[in-house]
DNA sequence: AATGAATGAGGTTTCATTCAT
DNA sequence: GATGAATGAAACCTCATTCAT
C-alpha cells in the first residue's frame, strides 16, 4: 500500500518538473500537471495539501537529495580546497545532467511567490551552511586567509555559482557547464591578481 | 504638451515604485498604480503598451541610469583592480542608499514573468559587460591572471555581489551593505588562499 | 453617474432575486445572476464584494424597506390590537403581492450559510423589537395582559405569522395569504379558548 | 447478522448527529462522520443510499421518536387545554434536555437541501396533525372557540413553539426553555387582551 | 461485508485591458 | 488627452460517490 501511495506521490512530482520545465512556472496549473501525471486532479490533493505544497515537495526532494549529496560527497576529503572543488564539482555537475531540474531551479521556481520562495530558502540554507563549514575549515587549517568574514564568503561563493548556472540556462545550455568548474574553483582560490606562492 | 507628456509618465513610474516596494510584485494591480499616480486606469494604457511594458520601463529607468553611472564613474580611474572596488562601491553604496529600489530590483522583479525577466536581462547587460570589459583591462594590465575566463568571471563577480545585495535584503538590512564593500573586492582580487606576492 | 450605477446595482439584485426564486438557493450562481442582470460576471464585484454581500444586500434592500413600511403605518393608529393588525396584514399583504420574494426569504435564504443567516437575523430584529414595543403599548394601555412576557411575546407571535406564510409557501400558494389575517389576529388577541368581555 | 447491521446503522447515525453539532451541517462530509462511526466512507453507502438519504433517517429516527413520544402521552389526557400544556411541555424540555438535537434541528438541518426540507416537513407533519387534533377536540369539547379554523391554528401554534426554541438556542441557551411552557400555553389559550371569564 | 484510494465536475473571484463618453 | 465602468477568461480546490480488492 506504501508501496502504491510512494508511486503516485513520485508520478506527480516528475509531472510536476515536467511541465514546469515544459511550460514554465505560470503554465503550471495543477490540471496539467494531474493529466500528464495520468491522475485525476483531485487526486493530486491527496497527496499534497495544496499546490503550494506540491512545488515545495519538489524543491525539496529535488534539492534536499542534492544537498544531501554534497554532505556525503564531502566527508572523505581532506582539504577545504579539495571540499570546494568537490561541491563545485557536484554543482555543475548535477544540473547539467539534469536539465529540467535545472531550468526549474534556476528560472521557474524564482518567479514564484512569497511564501515558495521562502520555503525554498529553507532548503538551500543546508546547502550554504556547508560551504560556509568549508571555509571555516579552510581557515583553521591554515590554508585560507584568516581575515574571511565566513558569512560574506559563503554569499560570495554561492551567488557565484548560482549565477553560472542561470547565465548557462539562459544561453541554451551551449557549452558545458561542468567545464567551468575548474576555472570557478581557482577564481575562489586565487582570487584575479597575479600572484605566487612565497618561496621559503 | 510633450513636458506635460513626460510628466504624467514620471508620475506613474513612481507611482509603480512605491506601490511595487510597498505591496511587492504580485500586488502591483494597474488600478492601484493609476490611483498612487492620480491617474485613471486607462490612462496608464496611453503611456505604456500594457503592464509589462510599464514594468520594463521602470527597471530600465531605475538600473539603466545606474548603469550609465557605473560608466561615467570608471573612465577616470588607472588600475583595473580600482575600477572593480569602485564598481563594488556604486553598486552596494546605491542600493544601501535606496532600499526600495532594491528591494524592487533584488526580490520583486525576480517574480516576474518570462518577457519582463528577459528584459531585465538586457538592461542589466551593459553592466555585466563593463565588467567583463574591466577584466578584461586588467588582464592587459598584466595585473590579472591571463588565464582568465573573462566571459565566465564576469559572471561570478555580477553574482557573488548580487547575492551579497540579496540576502542583505532578506535579512532586513540589519547590517551595512557599503562596509562589505571592502571585504568582497578583497575576494574578488585574492580568493580565499594564503597567498602571499613574490618578493623579487 | 450616480444615476447608473444604481441602476445597475439594482438590476442585480432583481436578478438575484429572480434566478433565487427560480432556480433555488444553491442554483444562484453568479454567473447566472450575471447573465439575468445582462452584465458580465465581474460586474457583480463592482457592486458588491462577494456573493453573500450580494445576498445581504438582497435582504437588506427587500426585507428592510418592509420593515420601514412597518413602522411607518404604526405611526397614526391608536390601540396597540389594531397596530398588531396593521403589522400583520402587511406582513401578510406585501409577501402575497411579491411571491418570488416570499418564495426565496421563507425558504431559499434559510438555507444559507451562517454569516447570511446571522446577517438575516440583524435586519429581521427590527421588525421584531417593533412588535415588543406594540406589546409594551398594549400592555400601558391596560388592553393587553400585564403579565405578558414581552419578550417572549414577541417570538410567539413573529414565529406564528412566520410559519403561516412558509406554509403558505410551501403548499404552493394556493390560498389567499391576507385572508388569514384576521383569524391570525384574533388568536393573538383572544388565544383558543371561549372567553367572555367582563359585564361592568 | 441484522443485528450487526443495525449496530453499525446506529453507529452511523449517532456518528452524524455528534458531527453536525460539533461542526455544522455545512461541515459534515461523509468521510468525518465514517471517521466518528469508525467504519469506512464507503461503508456508509452500504446503510445508506446516499448523504441526504443518511440525514433524512437520521431526522427521522430522532424526531420520528419525538413525535411518538407526544402521541403516547396525550392518550390519557382529557382536556384540549390540557393536552397542549402537555405536547409544549414534552416540545421544550425533550429539546432542552437533548441540546445536540435541538441545535441540529433548529439550525443546521435547515440549512439543507430542498429535497432533505422536504423529507423534513413530512416527519414533523404528524406532530402537526397532532396540534390539530387537539384543538379540533377542545372545539368539540367546547372549551375552544368554534370559530377556530384548525389547519390556520396549527400553523400558529406550531410557528409560535418553534421560534422560541430557535431563538433559546440562538441565545446560546442562557435561561431556561422549560420555563416558558406555562407562558406560552397561556398565550395560546388566552391570548394577549385582558379578558375574563363571563360570571353566570 | 468492508475498505479507502481515486475520481472529476463545478463555482467564486481577480485583474489586465478596452472603449464610449 | 483623459476617464473609469465594464469586461470575461482562467484556475484552484472540495467532496460525494464509486469500485477494485
Amino acid at each position: 500500500m506504501t508501496g502504491r501511495k510512494r508511486e503516485k506521490y513520485g508520478l506527480i512530482l516528475d509531472a510536476a518538473e515536467k511541465v514546469i520545465a515544459r511550460s514554465g512556472y505560470h503554465g503550471a496549473q495543477v490540471s496539467r500537471i494531474a493529466k500528464e501525471a495520468g491522475v485525476a486532479d483531485g487526486t493530486v490533493y491527496l497527496y499534497f495539501k495544496n499546490k503550494e505544497d506540491l512545488l515545495v515537495s519538489l524543491f525539496r526532494e529535488r534539492l534536499g537529495s542534492l544537498v544531501q549529496r554534497f554532505h556525503d560527497s564531502i566527508r572523505e576529503t581532506h582539504t577545504a580546497g579539495e571540499a570546494l572543488r568537490i561541491v563545485c564539482g557536484i554543482h555543475f555537475t548535477m544540473l547539467e545532467k539534469h536539465p529540467d531540474l535545472a531550468h526549474v531551479t534556476q528560472i521557474e521556481l524564482r518567479q514564484s511567490s512569497p511564501k515558495l520562495r521562502s520555503a525554498i530558502g529553507l532548503t538551500v540554507k543546508p546547502y550554504i551552511v556547508l560551504i560556509e563549514n568549508i571555509v571555516r575549515k579552510g581557515i583553521e587549517e591554515n590554508t585560507f586567509r584568516a581575515d574571511l568574514d565566513t558569512k560574506l564568503t559563503r554569499l560570495l561563493l554561492f551567488g557565484a555559482m548560482d549565477q553560472v548556472v542561470t547565465s548557462w540556462i539562459i544561453s541554451g545550455r551551449k557549452y558545458s557547464l561542468s567545464g567551468q568548474v575548474d576555472k570557478t574553483v581557482d577564481f575562489f582560490l586565487r582570487g584575479l591578481t597575479v600572484q605566487e606562492r612565497k618561496i621559503r
